[in-house]
DNA sequence: GAGTTTGAAACT
DNA sequence: CAGTTTCAAACTC
């Protein structure tokens, strides 16, 4: 179970840590680098506010920005015509992925490591050498996989013929039923920090807020080296060369917690938290199927381990309901996560009304039928020749979520979430709302 | 801050 | 699907 936790939270982090640029939030917004978007007006991915689900705010240096609240329409039909073409077009680009061991014993069974979180797409890097954040693996702190075609990978967080040897060297081992190798090491950097709570934070998505990530992350780094952060402009080191019992983790502990609740809760964070998460919390909507791909993974048996924390079910079933029940225990309205399978990063369930929640991909096709010219006007000036939408969901997760959870949610009020400079696609959740929406027309007055 | 480089996204 | 163009961020000076 806490393997399941803390997937889950490391996920949630990465998700929002490396899905988005350089966007670094403070409460106050003040300074805050958006989007510059000139001629896409805002309406493409190549805008990050657009890409990342969320309206284009002040802070952004936009012209003729029509990803606002009061062009709501024409930001989902603009999405649905995206999602149309490319159905992964918002979904979280990194993923984590799970080593899974062979199955050797009934003991610790539930036995994974986050050890491989990569970009879903990869990256197609010819000269940066995927050492720069033109490359998006580096820039999301992850390593250069077998999907990627970049050439002449040096990416420090895992080189692309690195990993394809250590995937085959873990095969190799697996299958010979020998020890894990490097694998192991890695995972017993992790399994270290599952079994030793105090080095921790509580089981709460604060985890993610800390470099608690960072730290995992790092264990899965070469130790020969270690660069700048992505995520730090400044800081050479940074959290990379701490020790997790570093005293800014201490430190950062308490704040950790109320940061887990306000990640939690969906409302506006705390601007103490380091800008790891800073940066990226009001990124939250687009970004919790992270989430998803995460519980999505299936734990196989693994091998014995001498102090695994494993009460965790071997089944990714049950690490959702663990991890519902966790977090809902975590904070009461937090049921919505049980919907986190289902949800759709892209599915503007605003347009369906109330309707019931749908199940799975009969959603989405229900949603593509609801949603038909998807061209908006704004943009038939560049008529995009997609007619017919797929109707299935590319990986049979994204769905809308419970409207009538999300009617619930609506219906009561977050200040948290009010008091957020970032307009969240209400419409586009890619996981329920874990605390209420504020009706983005409703407060489009705070912009 | 302007100009250049880069690679993803969009288009053909 | 490959090649080209457009775009905006990252980077350099």
């Amino acid at each position: 179970m806490h393997t399941c936790i803390f997937l889950a939270r490391l996920t949630i982090m990465r998700a929002f840590v490396f899905s988005r640029k350089r966007v670094s939030y403070t409460t106050e917004n003040v300074g805050c680098k958006r989007c510059n978007c000139k001629r896409s007006k805002c309406l493409k991915l190549y805008c990050e506010c657009f890409a990342a689900g969320v309206y284009c705010a002040e802070p952004c240096a936009c012209l003729e920005c029509f990803n606002k609240p009061e062009y709501e329409d024409t930001v989902l039909s603009t999405r649905q015509q995206i999602e149309s073409r490319n159905p992964l077009a918002f979904a979280p680009k990194i993923v984590c992925r799970v080593t899974e061991f062979p199955a050797n014993s009934g003991e610790d069974s539930n036995r994974m490591t986050p050890s491989s979180a990569r970009h879903k797409r990869g990256c197609n890097c010819k000269k940066s050498l995927c050492l720069k954040k033109y490359c998006e693996c580096f820039q999301a702190g992850v390593g250069c996989s077998e999907g990627c075609r970049c050439e002449g990978c040096k990416n420090v967080y895992g080189m692309k013929e690195e990993i394809v040897y250590k995937r085959a060297d873990e095969r190799r081992e697996d299958v010979s039923g020998k020890k894990m190798g490097m694998v192991e090491t890695r995972s017993e950097i992790l399994h270290s920090e599952q079994c030793h709570p105090q080095h921790l934070s509580p089981l709460t998505p604060s985890f993610q807020c800390s470099n608690h990530g960072k730290d995992i992350l790092r264990s899965r780094l070469p130790v020969r080296r270690y660069l700048p952060s992505p995520e730090s402009d400044t800081t050479v080191l940074s959290s990379y060369g701490k020790s997790p019992l570093s005293p800014v983790d201490s430190n950062n502990n308490e704040r950790q917690q109320k940061m887990s609740v306000e990640i939690v809760d969906m409302i506006s964070y705390d601007q103490d938290v380091d800008c790891l998460t800073s940066g990226e919390m009001d990124q939250f909507s687009p970004r919790w199927d992270g989430l998803v791909d995460m519980c999505d993974l299936t734990p196989k048996p693994h091998p014995p381990s001498r102090a695994m924390v494993s009460s965790a079910s071997s089944n990714s079933k049950d690490c959702k309901k663990v991890l519902r029940a966790q977090l809902c225990h975590r904070n009461g309205r937090l049921s919505a996560i049980s919907s986190l399978r289902q949800s759709s990063p892209i599915t503007p369930v605003t347009q369906l009304g109330g309707s019931k929640f749908p199940q799975e991909s009969d959603s989405d096709s229900a949603l593509y039928g609801i949603l038909e010219d998807d061209t908006p006007d704004i943009l038939k000036d560049t008529p995009t020749p997609i007619k017919t939408v797929k109707a299935s969901s590319p990986n049979q997760k994204r769905v809308s979520p419970p409207h009538s959870r999300l009617h619930e949610l609506r219906s009561s009020s977050s200040p948290g979430l009010r008091s957020g400079r970032k307009f969240i696609l209400q419409a586009v959740p890619s996981f329920p709302p874990l605390t209420p929406y504020s009706d983005p027309k409703s407060c489009s007055s705070e912009k």
